[in-house]
RNA sequence: GCGGUUGUGGCGAAGUGGUUAACGCACCUGAUUGUGGUUCAGGCAUUCGUGGGUUCGAUUCCCAUCAGUCGCCCCA
């Protein structure tokens, strides 16, 4: 029997689990910088807080879901998103109570949906988001869209074009919902069958469409920019003037809708650009969600946050041939010959570890030279060899790899030496 | 959900209807009986995703199946 990765998943080894490593501090990083709070929620919930939180109508719900009924006949499912479990969270625990607001709060970890694999685009997958809940100050989307943007450019990823706009309050949407009804309905019939569906459950989504991207009825189309009350055409303004005092560029894109049904005023997505990577271009994509506290079983409290995967992170570094700190080098390679040497091997290994010296040695019995190789491979800064003469004599080379210089020492000066030297 | 493409040792990769399936990398051994990165020699696939068919004979031809991968839709 050939067991493999479930399709969709994958695992991330030695060599590849460092830079994941590298990129989670970074974000750690910032997020303690800007002042958010990690926050962990199950990866499953019960299925009905997606339906309610992410939408009906929407793709994530419609087909991607992994829903299982478990032991109790509790429908539960692996969670496709972040915020409807930061939100039932920020709910339960009564965070609009806290003294500090708004609640903000990151998270990072493995979101689930059923889809076909390609480049960027998995089953399971990594994300990070953050949440800012109980403030519908426009300052605040700036602020998310910022350590968004940080979270790239402080990793040296260039070419990133911050695209953004306003949904608008419901009063806007129910206008502008009409209008594209009406003006959508004449020509239906040419659109694909997807958007034919969409006219009445969320014509919205026809504008995202990239089958029918070309239809003459596409670019005439009413934009929901017309549709801005006068408040919500305010709002959008003065988060463009906030982003524009943070020195962050931006373009204003009027088709950009987003997929989850939560968003209204700010919606934003950070591409890339260029090529390198296949057919992904969306690395990031968040929104105001004024409404979903409240769907959700709390009170009016606004919120707003984003999402992006660190998959497509890693790719598009890889596309741009950014390269990651993430050396990890040996300290301490002890070289064993014989059974004698073996046993002392092994307690100067543990004495250097310690110390907070890293330190291996060799598990295989090989030869000396074998050893050499496997300490040269691993990157040691430094290598001693212990043999009969060195047990004696008490004393043992510390060889520098790097130049070959070779110093003797007496066993009880090796750790001061090497944590001087290395 | 639809479409393309691939499936040969740990990895990369040639190949042909027919006695022992190239080569490169990695690894192991030795030259060099206690010092790595160079060089040289040798070693390393009862076997070409799986099942069936055609054939005297299939890794090579046909069918099916599974798996990977990429694209479309949509998105992270």
């Amino acid at each position: 029997m050939n067991f493999k990765v479930p399709k969709g998943t994958q695992d991330i080894l030695p060599g590849q689990s460092e830079k994941w490593q590298y990129v989670e501090r970074v974000i750690r990083d910032l997020c303690d910088k800007y002042r958010y709070n990690e926050i962990r929620t199950p990866m499953f919930e019960s299925t009905e807080l997606f339906q309610r939180g992410v939408g009906d109508t929407t793709d994530i719900v419609q087909k991607e879901m992994y829903t299982f009924m478990d032991k109790g006949n509790r429908s539960l499912t692996l969670r496709p998103e972040g915020t409807a479990s930061a939100v039932r969270a920020y709910v339960e625990h009564k965070m609009f109570g806290q003294v500090d607001q708004p609640v903000k709060l990151y998270y990072t970890g493995p979101m689930f949906r059923y889809e076909r694999q390609q480049a960027g685009r998995y089953r399971q997958f990594v994300q990070f988001g953050v949440e800012a809940i109980g403030s519908a100050d426009p300052a605040i989307d700036a602020e998310v869209m910022a350590l968004a943007m940080d979270v790239y450019t402080t990793l040296g990823l260039k070419d990133l074009k911050l695209v953004i706009n306003s949904l608008g309050d419901k009063d806007t949407r129910d206008a502008h919902r009409s209008a594209l009804i009406a003006h959508f309905t004449p020509i239906v019939g040419e659109l694909c069958s997807d958007c034919q569906s969409r006219l009445e459950k969320n014509p919205l989504r026809i504008l995202d469409c990239k089958v029918d991207s070309k239809h003459p009825a596409m670019a005439t189309a009413p934009a929901l920019t017309n549709y801005l009350t006068e408040g919500s055409a305010e709002y959008f303004t003065k988060v463009k003037q906030y982003l524009d005092v943070l020195g962050i560029s931006y373009e204003v894109d009027p088709n950009l809708v987003r997929g989850l049904d939560y968003y209204n005023h700010t919606a934003f997505e950070i591409m890339i650009t260029g090529d390198g990577f296949g057919s992904i271009t969306t690395l990031c994509g968040g929104g105001r969600y004024n409404g979903l506290v409240e769907d959700i079983g709390g009170p009016e409290s606004p919120g707003i946050g984003f999402a992006l995967s660190i998959e497509r992170l890693l790719l598009a570094l890889e596309a741009k041939n950014i390269e990651l700190p993430t050396e990890n080098e040996l300290d301490m390679y002890v070289v064993a010959m014989g059974e004698e040497a073996k046993l002392k091997a092994v307690e100067l290994v543990s004495t250097f570890r310690a110390k907070g010296i890293s330190a291996d040695m060799d598990y295989l019995d090989r030869k000396m030279k074998a050893q050499m190789k496997a300490a040269d491979r691993a990157q040691a800064k430094f290598v001693i060899v212990l043999g009969e003469t060195e047990l004696e004599e008490q004393v043992v080379n510390v060889k520098a790899m790097k130049t070959g210089d070779q110093t003797k020492l007496e066993f009880g000066q090796l750790v001061h030496y090497v944590l001087e030297n290395k």
